[in-house]
DNA sequence: AATGCTCTTGAATCCAAAC
DNA sequence: GGTTTGGATTCAAGAGCAT
């Protein structure tokens, strides 16, 4: 029998057959196999590490290092390491949703043996993610590099799968330029980290929320069912809600769980209003250049031009251009006349607006407002 | 009969068996294993990616993207890569020192698989290290993340190797704190790039020469021997003899030898005492105001104001604002409202604190303060 | 001489809906 | 399911040239 442990504050209003805003006990490749196949959009996923401590490190101090070594981050060999990892990574695949992804994120001990079992297992590498601490411990010793950073991977079911990516929300997001591969947070520390009766630390490698929030608000959308194998003190499921994401955790920890819990319940998820973002370019309506005209916002007999005057083209009555031998759509004729495999009609071809030209582009921005307004 | 490229300058005066300052032309695995064993200090390793491009790549202004469809980096399988990625990294693994170390620099599509072959042939792994891009291609479909950094694995023959690491010098190059596993240079362009009598690039990916500067002075001393079983145009020897160490390299393309020969030639190395290393300083990092919205210093749906509370917006989830019909990142918000054509977000936006109003360009500061104070 | 503008280019697993 | 078509998409660093 597989126990759970339900938010009382999130109760199932769907009726689906997920377990959804719930915290599975146990085993996760157990749980994971009881799932229905197909049902899940995001796998974040923090597996143990494989840290081969064997010995205590002590500071220069002399002071002890609490190093990661409980029971479950114990494994006799790379062997029965990799049967591990390629079991939980079946497991989620197989309840990833076509288009679905997964991340997971490591050390270099454990790192490199994740992304070859998931190239193996057919999940289609879309991107490692580098998390550059701020605040990374340092190497004591002297002997290495400080070991500034951790490694995510991110993955598609396989290679056909069309994934969630809010690109336009991370370039805003990113002072309107591309977000990189490498991403600077510092680790989990202070008020954030979730300490026991002792006031030592909970978890030993509880993950910064700017770091999920990220992940989260990248590849998901809002009322997506994000699911973490590996819970622990419930990262994912803090973020996920206050996200307006759904999550399903797993742990066997009960200390981890209660933690987790309480932690969860506490969140507040932030309004709709705020979590909504800007439509991108891709999905909007459709708008024809032949709209346009019918419209009168362009008359036929107009004269564009791209934006050096290197060539012209005139607007005829059906919405096609023709510039010399060249006729048909604004981004054929377009193509045609730089002797271009392709071109984008709309920011390609300007018309004069006083002494300016300005992109067809903002006539159709026009059009769309105004639909916008019309059927709000 | 293996061939070999013997540099006319540099012609071997300790008289030892082994190729000092040559170049051997052909299969790596071949002459490596004609080698003694035990007689290299270092391995520095740019293998081929196994990149699986498939179609083209156009940027956005229909100029097509140069990219490696090299006969050599051609792989069936990724059974087929790592039949070889162990083939050449058991024989490098013969000829090192027993205190020896390699370095294998690779991307999301073959580390894994390299780091995974290192662990099972009983390397062991001391670091991974990020070079990161100050200047990468962008993701010109706006599909992933930009792909920004490149991993380099650094580690000995075997676990109880006492590698070379020169840690003080590391320390004093880095400003007097620990050189940390990220690592911030240019890619190689410019004068530094070799191009053949075509001006096209002679090599696809030829390394800069900075970042074979930062591990030859980190993990050799002065006289040690480097081999590099890729060796291309030879941007290992140029530093390595710049650096008053020896190099083996080994390659099996004519015009890429006839590259390297010429350019090493022209090198002159440094007198011993300056091999005391110049490295850039650590930049001020960079903090996008999405940034601060996911470590929780500005709360979503908080209201933002011009300095004179003519304008105002919201900040949404993900980082961006939203003022009337205007949307998108600070400064495009900033730009919008005003009807202006650019606008600096960080000092246009203010946000309430106490009475008073404070731009967001303060919290900026002190996130920044905060990395610059942990990091240090 | 210094500054500013344009043009080129880089290890890339780079589209999606309609027909 | 394959094919066609609409139209979406780029950042930093050098080099070269003009002011």
């Amino acid at each position: 029998m597989l126990r759970t442990a339900r938010m009382a504050a999130s109760a199932n209003a769907e009726g689906s057959l997920l377990p959804i805003d719930t915290i599975l006990v146990g085993d996760c490749i157990k749980h994971m196999n009881a799932l229905p196949a197909g049902s899940v959009d995001l796998v974040f996923a923090d597996p143990p590490y494989n840290l081969q401590l064997d010995q205590g490190l002590t500071r220069p101090d002399q002071s002890r290092v609490d190093g990661v070594d409980d029971a479950w981050d114990k494994f006799d060999s790379f062997a029965h390491y990799d049967i591990f990892t390629r079991a939980w990574l079946k497991a989620a695949r197989r309840i990833l949703k076509p288009d679905g992804a997964i991340w997971v994120i490591g050390s270099y001990h454990n790192i490199f043996r994740v992304g070859a079992a998931l190239q193996d297992l057919d999940y289609w590498l879309l991107n490692d993610v580098i998390w550059r601490k701020a605040n990374p411990m340092p190497n004591f010793r002297g002997t290495r590099f400080t070991n500034a950073h951790e490694t995510l991977i991110w993955a598609a079911k396989d290679r056909d799968s069309r994934v969630t990516f809010n690109y336009e929300q991370m370039k805003q997001a990113n002072d309107d330029v591309q977000m990189r591969s490498d991403w600077l947070f510092p680790i989990c520390t202070g008020a954030e980290r979730l300490k026991d009766d002792d006031d030592e630390k909970l978890h030993p490698t509880q993950k910064p929320e700017a770091l999920l929030y990220r992940v989260i608000s990248a590849t998901t959308k809002p009322g997506d069912v994000v699911l973490d194998p590996f819970f622990g003190t419930g990262t994912t499921g803090a973020v996920a809600k206050k996200l307006g994401r759904h999550f399903i955790g797993i742990e066997r920890e009960d200390t981890y769980i209660a933690g987790a819990l309480k932690r969860i319940a506490s969140i507040r998820p932030l309004s709709a209003a705020t979590i909504e973002t800007a439509v991108p370019k891709r999905s909007a309506p459709r708008v024809a250049f032949g709209s346009l005209v019918e419209m009168g916002l362009i008359t036929p007999g107009t004269e564009l031009y791209d934006d050096r005057q290197r060539w012209s083209a005139l607007v005829r009555a059906d919405g096609s251009l023709v510039s010399g031998d060249h006729m048909g759509s604004i981004h054929r004729v377009g193509a045609l006349v730089q002797g271009a495999e392709a071109c984008n009609g709309w920011t390609f071809w300007h018309a004069r607006q006083g002494s300016r030209l300005a992109p067809i582009d903002d006539f159709r921005s026009q059009v769309r407002a105004q639909m916008e307004r019309l059927s709000a």
